[in-house]
DNA sequence: ACAAAAGTGTTGAGAGTACACCCATGC
DNA sequence: GCATGGGTGTACTCTCAACACTTTTGT
């Protein structure tokens, strides 16, 4: 019958959640990487992470490991994916749980104890070496924001409170790596009721002010889907 | 920093997998549970699920247990979430990763050994009461499969190797729990190009005799999903 | 010939896509 | 007044959704 096998303590394995932690910077999309220090991968780049502490949840402890590495509370966070292979982790047996958040650069607290040669913003199209599966796991957490902003709302995660309507658009092309048509951009997110407008204007910057807007967090976040099938 | 705290062997969580089964059983969408018995849910039906083996992957886990169960070997399986509140487990910190399966309900081997008391095909639409938090991952299994269902091709899992189109639409029908156009559903799954033409016809059954259908496993199974934005 | 399921086309509505010019402001 | 980015409308195409009758077989 099914599982009859009971691990010893020994044999069980240990838990981690990473993070990976999206935010735009200078009109790039980027991630948090941190150097290891202690382990066979000392040196070299990594996702935040750490193990699971016996009383919390695994998205408790994925808030806890992004407040920690950004100083950020309320953010957007989501589980991705669970890595297991046997030998992700030469030392032992580590299964980690991962997630990605999408954090405002603007509500980063680079901490004062943050030494620019601990970690540091990457672009994702341009990755240096990653420690363990991490490149993987990246990669993936791509492909999922990509397809996330393709049918959901969560573009604007990646912003400050209040945004004009090309920035927005311009984090859209950034992520998904192609122009957009401004015209369509603005009339299919303003007719699908996400945004409300602030009455205010975006005063820097040349040319004329652009009209700021706000996400309504009570808008519905998802669109239909075309059916494979009728 | 981050991650300095290293639990003691003590406190390291155990991990599961779980799978949820689905197969098409009396025009109803099914899934096999198992009534455990050496603990406080001792007679209680749940998920069949194991204990992790020290040198095997998450997903040759999943499928060890999906064979144990149902002597199935070549089945789609996907992993779903993985789920670790502290508390799920009342005896100790258990932390599973749920996969799910389609399987055709004609592969399965029905084992000498098996005893209608111990495993049982349920409706999904009406499940007995289950053990842990294996209701929340039916349910959310049962999602994600409607899901897919509208995006890619997953359908044809459940369906023996040859079909014929009116059994794969009723295939759609249960599991998204509405009717949908025969025209419509003709058209639309022959032009995607996913199936081809057997040659043969179905002779049971009454009626006019129907073409059967094999899946193209060459064939791209995702669709294109209408983008929030353009 | 009749019961039962298979198979087949058309039309109207709505959404997507492509495309170019005027507007408000700061210097 | 000019440079800069903001803001606006239309026409064509394509996909979706709704809808009813004929064909093939077994009895």
């Amino acid at each position: 019958m099914s599982g009859n096998y009971i691990p010893p303590l020994a044999e069980r394995p240990s838990v981690t959640v990473d993070v990976v932690i999206f935010s735009l910077v200078e009109e790039d999309l980027r991630v948090l990487l941190v150097r290891r220090k202690y382990d066979p991968f000392a040196g070299m780049w990594a996702i935040p992470g750490g193990f699971v502490h016996p009383n919390e949840s695994l998205e408790q402890a994925a808030l806890r490991e992004l407040e920690e590495e950004t100083g950020v509370t309320d953010v957007y966070i989501e589980q991705l994916y669970t890595f297991g292979d046997p030998d992700r982790d030469p030392r032992m047996r580590v299964i980690t749980v991962a997630y990605f958040a999408l954090v405002p650069y603007d509500a980063i607290q680079h901490r004062p104890g943050d030494d620019a040669a601990e970690t540091g913003w990457f672009s994702v199209f341009n990755l240096p070496p990653l420690a363990f599966d991490h490149k993987e796991i990246v990669e993936y957490a791509l492909t999922r924001l990509r397809y996330k902003l393709e049918y959901s709302a969560v573009g604007f995660r990646l912003l400050p409170d209040v945004f004009t309507l090309s920035e927005l658009q311009q984090a859209y092309e950034i992520i998904l790596g192609e122009k957009l048509d401004k015209r369509n951009f603005r009339r299919k997110i303003l007719s699908s009721g996400i945004l409300e407008e602030t009455g205010k204007r975006k005063k820097e910057g040349e040319g004329r002010p652009a009209m700021l807007y706000r996400y309504r967090d009570d808008a519905i976040a998802e669109v239909k889907t075309r059916r494979l099938f009728p």
